[in-house]
Order: structure tokens, then sequence, then C-alpha cells
DNA sequence: TTCAATCCGGACCTCATTGGTCCGCTTAGG
DNA sequence: CCTAAGCGGACCAATGAGGTCCGGATTGAA
């Protein structure tokens, strides 16, 4: 149905938590703040640090921090550490899954096309500019309704 | 995972062999030639000629039939005609299942835009550009890798 | 008129993937 | 030395998609 995990939804507020305060927080200060199961916000977490989103210290008084600002971090690098990489169809290069009609299956390559476009969209949003549509505790921009697609000088899609 | 549905893969197949002919093809008739099982390829007929993508022709002799070119049908036509409107996420306006921590989610409202961008990304690219990369008895468009939302002609999308 | 071919609209079942939980281990600070 | 916290994995359950089948309606041909 062309969804995205609910994790990478979760990451997204978890990182917005992780944005206000700026020091080091606790999975189950997160869990507190937003409402979300521990395990659960532990599990984003993970991977947000997998991913190189978050930065993490162990041990007593340990916890997570963002590496990066906010207006840094782009939709596509959250999916990427949450989900791994995007494949829209099994037709995409380097699906495991190979299409089993390739051979009188005329769609083998077309869909590479559309899986970057996708990506590109995906980098043109930071998660700032999500966050930004409600709150905004250190960030001030109220809501910018732009039409689409600015201009966005950075490439993203660290493509895995 | 950012998948989207088999179905809707096998509705390029479909349509890419429907185009090949130019006349009424009956499922069993394009399920042998493509090679998917014959009531698999009856439900993407059926899906496609409820979003207006392909027109039935029903009795004896009947079938189905392109009502439009394969460079005029879109990426996003097919998708939100095989697997309905596009939410990303549950966070999305008109997705039926809100988010139960929108109050302190900070994400309300902001996945609109990441739907949207996407959905144009989608928009972007026809069924002829998909089925070019590797046979093309019809359509000519060899591929155009635009940088990214060219203009958009049609608004598509008969929202389910 | 009758028959057969074909689409139509469901219901139904099965299975993979995701979401969510728990456990023990390791690390680092008090 | 003990506690707090992250780490890594295994584990279970439920949602949804994929796929199949049925009876009914419609239309062209015999």
């Amino acid at each position: 149905m062309l969804r995205l995990s609910k994790l990478a939804d979760y990451a997204v507020v978890v990182l917005a938590r992780l944005s206000c305060e700026g020091s080091v927080q606790t999975s189950p200060g997160i869990a507190a703040a937003t409402g979300l199961p521990e395990p659960t916000v532990a599990k984003v977490l993970k991977g947000l640090a997998g991913g190189g989103l978050v930065a993490s210290q162990r041990g007593a008084r340990g916890g997570y921090r963002l590496t990066r600002a906010l207006s840094a971090i782009h939709v596509a690098d959250v999916v990427a550490a949450i989900d791994g990489p995007v494949h829209l169809t099994a037709c995409v290069d380097g699906a495991p899954d190979r299409c089993q009609a390739q051979d009188v299956c005329s769609c083998s390559g077309g869909w590479d096309r559309v899986n970057e476009v996708v990506m590109q969209a995906l980098g043109t949003i930071s998660i700032a500019d999500i966050a930004a549509t409600r709150a905004s505790p250190s960030a001030n921009s109220p809501a910018r309704p732009e039409p689409l697609v600015s201009a966005r000088p950075e490439p993203a899609i660290p493509a895995e």
C-alpha cells in the first residue's frame, strides 16, 4: 500500500524530542516524554544509532544524543536507518527476490528509476520540516505551506 | 519497508501486454502471455478498470482494452487504482487510523507534505517509461532521467 | 431462444512481514 | 562493588497482502 513502517514514524517523534533538550537523554526518558512504549523507543533508538543519526553513550548516566541538527537529517536517512534500503518492488536492482516472470516482464530495470525518484523526493524533506509543522521549541518556522520541493541543493540519498 | 504491492507491479506488466496488441484481450489470454496466474490477472484488471485505466467489455468476445496510451498513464495512477490512496504513515490526513500520540507527536501534518512529494514523484514517471526500458513495441520514449517533479498535466488520483 | 464465454462482486484462506516484548550481557559511573 | 543504562539477540502475536474460488450478470453467437 506504499506505506513506510510505523517505526520510521516513531523515529521522527523520537528525533524531535531528542532535539528539544539538546543533552543526552535516556530511552525511558524519551518514552515517558513521547508516550510511546519504552521497548519500542529503545528499538528505534538502536536503529537510529546504527544509521549514525544519533550517538549512544553506554553505562550509567548514558543515553542518546543527536549527531546532527534536525534540518540536516532527511526522511530518506531515517527510512534507511530504520527500514533499511528502499525497494519499491521486487524488480528493483539489489532486491533479494527477483520477479520470476522477468523474462516475459517488461519492467526489468524500469522500477529502478521510480525507486530513485522516490528516494530523491524523500531526501528533499528534512525532519525539521516535519517537526516544524506543529511544535518547534528551538526552530520557529510556524508552518510553511510551500508549493512543493523548494530549492534543495543537497543530494542526500546515502544509498545505504 | 516502503514498498508498493506486487499487484501494482503486475499491473504494469498487464498494462504493457495490453498495449502490445491494441485490441480487446481477455484475462486468460493476458495471463497466458505474461505467465501470471489467471485469478491474479483478473484481480489486477478489475482494479485497473475501477480506476478507469482500462475499459471492460462484458459478455462473449469481451475483454479489456486500454483507455489511454501508456505514456499517459503514470505510476501514481496505477498505484491509486490498485492500492487505493497513498498514505505513507498513519499521520497523513485522511488515514483511517490516527496516531494515538497525536497530542505529544510533533509530526501531525508534517507527513502530508512527504506524502504529496512522493505522489508527485510517482506522477512524473509513466508506464511507458518503465516498459520502454526493456521492450517498447508501441511507445518510444527511451528514458528521461528528469531531475524531479516536472510539470504535471493530469490530476489523476481518483481517490479510491 | 438458448447457450456459452466473459466480466463482476464478493468471501475466503494462508502466509509473510511488521510491530512489539523480553531476556541476558556489557559498559561505565558513583 | 553495585547500579544504571545501552546492546544484541530471540521470540511471539497480529495485521495486512497475496492468492483462490464461487455464484451471478451480461452479451454475442449458434
